[in-house]
RNA sequence: GUGCCUGUAGCUCAGUGGAUUAGAGCGAUGGUCUACGGAACCAUAGGUCGGGGGUUCGAAUCCCUCCAGGCACGCCA
C-alpha cells in the first residue's frame, strides 16, 4: 500500500513540476511509512523536507504544491499538510472494508510484490561438511536462509537453494579414519581414538556397530577411504532427513571437488597470477617480525595480496606442499555463483565465517568480478538456556546439542520461530523453556493461535448452517478495520525484509498482527443470538480473509497452519 | 592489539534521519470472563535509548571518542 502512496507523490512532483509550482530537481526514492499515530492519518511522507535542501523552498509550500496536485486514487480519502511539511495520507474507509474480497481473492499469493520479477536468486546456506549432525549453530543459518528464500519467491524472484560442501579434505579422512576405528573397536580390538583431530561423536559409535552387524570383520583390513564414503553417505542421508523434518529442501548440493575437476581453481590462480595479486613466500609481506622468525625455514606457498583489498592481511591459497586452501576453492566457487548469472546471490554465514568472505569477496575484486550481486547475511551466534542459564556443548567429547535434539525437544513450528524472530546481528538465546511453554508467553502459540480460532470460528459457523452470503463490509467495525489496515503492510513488510535480507522482519510483523488480533477476537463475534444476520455474514467472511493472513504468514516463515490445537 | 557485531523499560528484544507522546512481549500491580469460538482480554506503573562530544530545522538512528560484552584474527574447514 505504501508502494502506490509513493506514486501518486511521484505522478503528483512530476506534475507540480510540470506546471512550474515547483522547481525541477532530481528527487530521492519517496518513501511512505504507516503514521506513528492513528489520529496523524493512516501513512505518512516526510518528502517534502527532504526537498526543502535540492529545492531551495519551504518544505511547508513544497508539501502544499505536492498535495494540490495529488491524483484521485479509490484508496485515497484524502491528504493533510502538517509542519514542518509532513503530508499524512488517509485511507477511504470503504476502500479498507472491501479488502477483505482482495485478501480472499489474493489467497495464498497474498503480499506477493514485484521487487524481483523477471530476476533469479540464489540462496546459499548450511552448507555443513558431512562429519556428522547438524548442530545448533548450524540451525539458526538453516531456518534464516530458508525463510528468505521463501520471503525471495513472495517478492517475484525465482528462487534456487544451495547447499556447498566439500568431502575431500583432511576433514573427511580423519572422518573416516574414526570410523574404522570405531569399527575396530566394534570388533572388540584394543585401540584408542586419539583426543586431536578425530571425531569422538557417538553416531560413530552406531554407524561402526551397523557396519559389524552388516559385514562382520569383514571390512577389518579395509582403507579408511572405504570408511570415508560410507560416512560421508550415511550422514548426509541423516542431514536431509533433519532439514526434511523442518521442511527445508535444497535444489542444488554443490560439490567443491567439481571446482577441481573442471579446472576452475587454476583460472582463479592463473588469472590472480596475469594480475599480479599473487606471490611466493614463507610468510607474508606485512607480517611482524616475530611471524616472520616464526615462518623462516618454511617452504613458500602461494599468497593472495588480500590486503590491498580492504582485508586485514595477506591469505594463502597455496600450501607449501602446493595443495589448495579452503578459500581457493571458495573463491572458484563465488565465481562460478556470479558466472551463472544470478541477480542476486545470498550467502548465510556465522559469524566465525565474516573474515573468510571479506577474503573471497576481496579475490573476486581483484578478479575483476561484479561482487555487488553477492550478499551475506552474517549471524551472530545461539546459546542454548535452559533454567535461566545456558546450556554448554561438548565439542570435544562430540556430544555437543544437535538440531534433531532441539526438533525433539520443542517441536519444529517452536525451532522455527524461535531462531527467525531476532535479527541476525544480535545474539540469539534460543530458551528451551519458553519454547516449550503452552501459554501466552510463548510467541510460536500465539500466533498460531490466531489461526486457530479463525479455522474454529469457521467449523462452528459451518456447523451452525451459516455462510457468508449477504457479507456487506460497510458492517466491519473499527478493530476489523484496524486490523485490516496491519494486514495491508504485508506487502511492504515482505519487500524490506527481501531488500534489506532481513527474514526477522515477517516473524515480528507475525506478532505484531496477532496482538490485534485477539483483543478484537473477544469482541467481535459471529456466532450469538445478538448478532443480526448481515452483521454475522460479514463477520465470518472476514475471518475468512483473517485466517488466510495468518496462513500465508506461517507458510513464509515455514511454519504449519493447525486447525485445532 | 586489530577487525566485525552488540549495549533501548526489572527481563527478552523491535525500531537505524522525522511529529512536544521511543514501541512490543514477559514480569509487576489492579481488574474482566458462571469460559462461548477455550494456550483469553482490559488498565496502570516502569526508559538520562551505555557515557561524552559533534553534524542537522530535526538524532535511539549519521560521525568522532571512551566504557562494557560477544565473535574472529591458522599453510583448519
Amino acid at each position: 500500500m505504501p508502494a502506490a502512496h509513493a506514486r501518486l507523490v511521484e505522478e503528483a512532483l512530476a506534475a507540480a513540476t510540470a506546471a512550474a509550482a515547483l522547481p525541477s530537481c532530481e528527487w530521492p526514492a519517496v518513501e511512505i511509512r504507516p503514521a506513528a499515530r492513528p489520529e496523524l492519518g493512516d501513512y505518512a511522507s516526510a518528502i517534502a523536507l527532504q526537498l526543502a535542501r535540492p529545492m531551495r523552498r519551504k518544505p511547508l509550500d513544497i508539501a502544499h504544491a505536492i498535495a494540490d496536485h495529488l491524483p484521485a486514487a479509490p484508496f485515497l480519502a484524502g491528504v493533510e499538510v502538517a509542519p514542518p511539511g509532513f503530508l499524512n495520507f488517509r485511507l477511504d474507509e470503504a476502500w479498507l472494508c472491501s479488502q477483505v474480497e482482495e485478501i480472499l481473492r489474493e489467497g495464498d499469493s497474498l503480499g506477493r510484490v514485484e521487487t524481483g520479477a523477471g530476476q533469479r536468486a540464489l540462496v546459499e546456506f548450511v552448507s555443513a561438511n558431512p562429519t556428522g549432525p547438524l548442530h545448533i549453530g548450524r540451525s539458526r543459518g538453516a531456518i534464516v536462509g530458508d525463510a528468505l528464500a521463501r520471503l525471495l519467491a513472495a517478492a517475484g524472484y525465482d528462487v534456487e537453494r544451495e547447499y556447498y560442501f566439500n568431502n575431500a579434505g583432511r576433514q573427511m579422512q580423519m572422518l573416516g579414519e574414526s570410523l574404522r576405528l570405531r569399527y575396530l573397536q566394534a570388533l572388540g580390538r584394543q585401540v584408542d581414538l586419539p583426543d586431536e583431530d578425530f571425531y569422538h561423536g557417538e553416531y560413530l559409535v552406531q554407524m561402526a556397530r551397523d557396519l559389524v552387524a552388516r559385514h562382520g570383520d569383514a571390512l577389518a583390513r579395509d582403507q579408511g577411504i572405504r570408511f570415508q564414503q560410507y560416512a560421508e553417505a550415511r550422514i548426509f542421508e541423516a542431514i536431509r532427513a533433519t532439514l526434511d523434518r523442518i521442511d527445508i529442501r535444497h535444489d542444488r548440493f554443490f560439490n567443491e571437488h567439481g571446482l577441481y575437476e573442471n579446472g576452475a581453481l587454476e583460472q582463479v590462480l592463473g588469472d590472480l597470477q596475469d594480475g599480479g595479486q599473487l606471490y611466493e613466500a614463507a610468510e607474508w609481506e606485512g607480517a611482524s617480525e616475530e611471524e616472520r622468525g616464526r615462518a623462516r625455514g618454511r617452504a613458500p606457498a602461494t599468497w593472495f595480496r588480500a590486503s590491498k583489498f580492504g582485508v586485514d592481511k595477506d591469505h594463502v591459497l597455496l600450501r607449501s606442499d602446493g595443495t589448495p586452501t579452503y578459500t581457493l576453492p571458495d573463491v572458484a566457487y563465488h565465481r562460478d555463483k556470479l558466472a551463472r548469472g544470478y541477480d542476486l546471490a545470498v550467502n548465510i554465514l556465522g559469524a566465525d565465517h565474516y573474515v573468510q568472505h571479506q577474503v573471497v569477496r576481496a579475490a573476486l575484486d581483484a578478479l575483476g568480478e561484479d561482487s555487488s550481486r553477492l550478499r551475506v547475511v552474517i549471524l551472530q551466534f545461539v546459546r542454548l538456556m535452559q533454567g535461566g542459564v545456558e546450556r554448554k556443548m561438548s565439542t570435544r567429547r562430540g556430544d555437543y546439542e544437535t538440531l534433531d535434539d532441539l526438533i525433539d525437544e520443542t517441536g519444529p513450528d517452536a525451532v522455527r520461530y524461535l531462531l527467525l524472530a531476532r535479527s541476525a546481528d544480535a545474539r540469539l538465546d534460543f530458551d528451551l523453556d519458553l519454547a516449550v511453554a503452552q501459554n501466552n508467553d510463548n510467541p510460536v502459540y500465539y500466533i498460531q493461535n490466531a489461526h486457530v480460532r479463525c479455522a474454529g470460528i469457521l467449523r462452528r459457523a459451518g456447523e451452525a448452517g451459516l455462510d457468508d452470503d449477504g457479507a456487506d463490509s460497510s458492517l466491519l467495525g473499527a478493530a476489523e478495520r484496524r486490523f485490516l489496515r496491519k494486514a495491508l503492510e504485508l506487502p511492504a513488510v515482505i519487500e524490506q525484509s527481501v531488500l534489506a535480507q532481513e527474514p526477522h522482519r515477517i516473524a515480528f510483523y507475525a506478532h505484531e498482527l496477532a496482538t490485534m488480533f485477539h483483543p478484537m477476537y473477544e469482541n467481535v463475534r459471529v456466532l450469538g443470538e445478538d448478532v443480526p444476520p448481515e452483521l454475522a455474514a460479514t463477520r465470518l467472511r472476514f475471518y475468512s480473509a483473517a485466517q488466510l493472513v495468518f496462513r500465508r504468514l506461517l507458510t513464509l516463515m515455514g511454519m504449519s497452519a493447525p486447525e485445532t490445537m
